[in-house]
DNA sequence: ATGAAAGCGCTAACAC
DNA sequence: GTGTTAGCGCTTTCAT
C-alpha cells in the first residue's frame, strides 16, 4: 500500500501522508522486513565478498576501499573468509549466493568445480581480484604474481646479486605466493641462476618467523648475498634481524619483500618491496560491481602494475 | 513439497526419492533461495557483526575469532563498519536489522539513541563488546578500558617514573582509547601526580606517527621519563625511534602502550603493554549468539582482565 | 512417505 | 494520489 511507497520514496504521494507514516514509522521504531522486499522485488543490495584471511593484513585493506566504493552507492558488503581452503570457499560462496546477492567479489583464480560452476550460473557480476594469471569466471582486476615475481628477480640480478635466498610460507594454497615464486624462479632461471636456499614457515608471527627463518638461512648458508621474502612482514623480521647483528644492508645482504606495507615506513630502513596495489584492486572491483547493478557496463580486465619501490635494501643499479 | 524435505534433512523420506532429488539438484547447480526461506521459516542464520574499523589490526583478530567458532554453528557473520561514526553505526545496524539476523556482535557502548532503540526492539540476542563501562543493551563482553588505564598508570608509577608524557590518537570518538587516558589521568591524579606533555595524531602510518610524535614530545620535553602510548603501533614507532637515537629505554625513558599485538614479538625489545584479550572477547561474543540461538542460556556479562606485560621497557619494581 | 494449500511481508502492476 | 491484488520461493501444517 501507500506506506511502501513512502518508504522507499517511490512513486507520487501526497506530503501530508508521507509524513504521517514516516512519523508512525519512526515512533514505533519500524525497521522493513528485507526479506520480503527481496523475495518481492528479486532485488539485494548485498555484495558478497569473498577472501581467504583477516590476519594477512592485505586483505583489511582490500576490504576497506571496497567499503569506500560501495558506500557511496546502495550497496552493502558481505564478508566471508575461506582460511585458505576450497571446500570452505565452495561452502561460504554456496552460503552467500543462497542470498542472491548483487555481485561477488572474490580473491584468486583457483576455485573447485562445484564452485566455478555456482558462480557461472549465479546471473549476477563476479569479480576475481588479486591475481591475474589464470582465466577468470566473468570480470577480473588485480596484478600478474608471476610478473611481479620475475621483475622482483630481474631488479635483484641487475643489481648484481647471485646468490639468492628465498623466504616464504609453507602454504601450497596461497596461489598468489606460489606463483610469485614461480615467476621470481624462472626470471634467475633465464639468467641461469638458480635459488641458494629456501626457507619456508607457517603459523605464528610473521616478524618473529622473518628473523628466525633469516638467522637460520645466513647461518647456514653464509654466501648468500641477497635475501627474497614472499611477504613485506617476514621481510621486515629479517631486516630488523640484519639490523640487531651488524650485517651490511645493502651492501653484504641485500633485502626484499612484496606488498608494500604501510609498516615498512617506520621502520629503520626502508625494506626494497612491490606495492601489491591492494587499495586500487578493491576500488577497481567494488566500481565494476557498482556500475554493472546500475545496468552500466564496466571493463572485463583490468590490470594494475605493481611497482618496485627499491627502499634502502636493494641496491639500485 | 518433497523436494524441500530432502534439501533439509527433515522429516521422513524414502531413500529413492531423496536420491533423486540430490542428484537433480546437484545436475542442475541448483541453490536454494534463503531469502524464500527465511521469510516462510522467520529463522535467518546470519549474525551480524559490527565493528569501527579495519585498519586497527585489533577489529581484524575479533573477526577472525568471532568466525572460528561460528564456523562450528549454522550461524554466518556478516561484517559491517562504522568508521567510527555513529551515524554512520545507526545506518548499518539498520540495514542489517532489517535482514532480520539470529545476534549481533556490535563494538562498544556508545549509539545513538535511534541505535540503542532498534537493537532493544529488535528482539534479537545484542552483544556489545571491548568495553565494559557503560549500561549495556543487553549481554555483554570485554575489558574495562579505565582499568586498563589505571593499572597501567600505577605500574607506571610503581616503577618510579615521575614525569610523564601521554601520546594518542585524536579521535573524539574512540570512547575505547578516551576511557584508557581518562583511568590512566585518574591514577596519576589519584598519585599527585599530573600528565607532563602530550601528542595526538590522526591518520596516517601508526608507526610513523609514532616516531615523529615521540621526537617531537622528547624535543619539546626533554625531561620526560616515560610515554604512555595509546597504541602499540605507536608505541613500537616510539620504540624504534629511542633505539635509532641511543636512547636508553628503560633507563632514561620507559615505554608502554596498549593491545598486546603480535608483532611487538617480532620488534628488538619487548614493548610494555597490556593485552586487551580480544580474542577472548570474540569467541565469548560469539558463543553467547550461538547459544542463544540454540535457546540455551548465556552469560549477561564476561569481563575479561588485561594482563600487563612488562617487556623490555617498563622497569619492574 | 508424499502431496496440497496457506501464508511469511513485502513490491509491482493496475485500478480507482 | 491512494487502494487493491497477485505473486516472489520457500516452510509449515494438514490430508492423504
Amino acid at each position: 500500500m501507500t506506506v511502501s511507497r513512502v518508504l522507499r520514496n517511490r512513486g507520487d504521494v501526497s506530503d501530508a501522508t508521507r509524513l504521517k507514516v514516516t512519523e508512525a514509522a519512526k515512533r514505533l521504531g519500524y525497521v522493513p522486513n528485507k526479506i520480503a522486499g527481496a523475495l518481492a522485488s528479486q532485488r539485494v543490495n548485498l555484495v558478497a565478498v569473498i577472501i581467504p584471511s583477516l590476519s594477512n593484513m592485505v586483505f583489511p585493506e582490500v576490504l576497506t576501499s571496497i567499503n569506500e566504493v560501495l558506500d557511496e552507492t546502495p550497496l552493502q558488503p558481505v564478508f566471508g573468509v575461506t582460511n585458505y581452503q576450497p571446500e570452505k570457499e565452495e561452502s561460504v560462496l554456496f552460503e552467500m549466493l543462497s542470498w542472491r546477492p548483487s555481485g561477488v567479489i572474490i580473491a584468486g583464480l583457483e576455485h573447485t568445480d562445484a564452485a566455478r560452476a555456482m558462480m557461472r550460473n549465479a546471473d549476477v557480476p563476479i569479480v576475481e581480484i588479486m591475481d591475474l594469471d589464470g582465466d577468470p569466471i566473468d570480470a577480473i582486476v588485480g596484478v600478474s604474481q608471476r610478473r611481479a615475481g620475475r621483475e622482483m628477480a630481474e631488479a635483484i640480478i641487475k643489481a648484481g646479486y647471485r646468490e639468492i635466498g628465498f623466504m616464504g610460507t609453507n602454504m601450497p594454497l596461497d596461489h598468489r605466493a606460489r606463483k610469485r615464486f614461480e615467476g621470481f624462479s624462472e626470471a634467475l632461471a633465464d639468467a641461469g641462476i638458480e635459488i641458494s636456499d629456501q626457507e619456508f614457515y607457517s603459523g605464528g608471527s610473521a616478524l618473529v618467523k622473518g628473523r628466525e627463518m633469516t638467522e637460520a638461512i645466513l647461518k647456514r648458508s653464509p654466501d648468500l648475498d641477497f635475501l627474497y621474502y614472499s611477504n613485506d612482514m617476514i621481510g621486515a623480521g629479517g631486516l630488523l634481524y640484519c639490523l640487531a647483528n651488524g650485517i651490511d644492508v645493502p651492501g653484504q645482504v641485500g633485502l626484499a619483500g612484496f606488498n608494500g606495507v604501510e609498516l615498512l615506513n617506520g621502520l629503520p630502513k626502508q625494506l626494497a618491496t612491490m606495492d601489491a596495489e591492494r587499495h586500487k584492486i578493491g576500488r577497481a572491483a567494488a566500481e565494476i560491481i557498482a556500475a554493472r547493478s546500475r545496468g552500466e557496463d564496466a571493463p572485463q580486465r583490468v590490470e594494475l602494475t605493481p611497482k618496485l619501490q627499491f627502499g634502502d635494501t636493494l641496491i639500485r643499479s
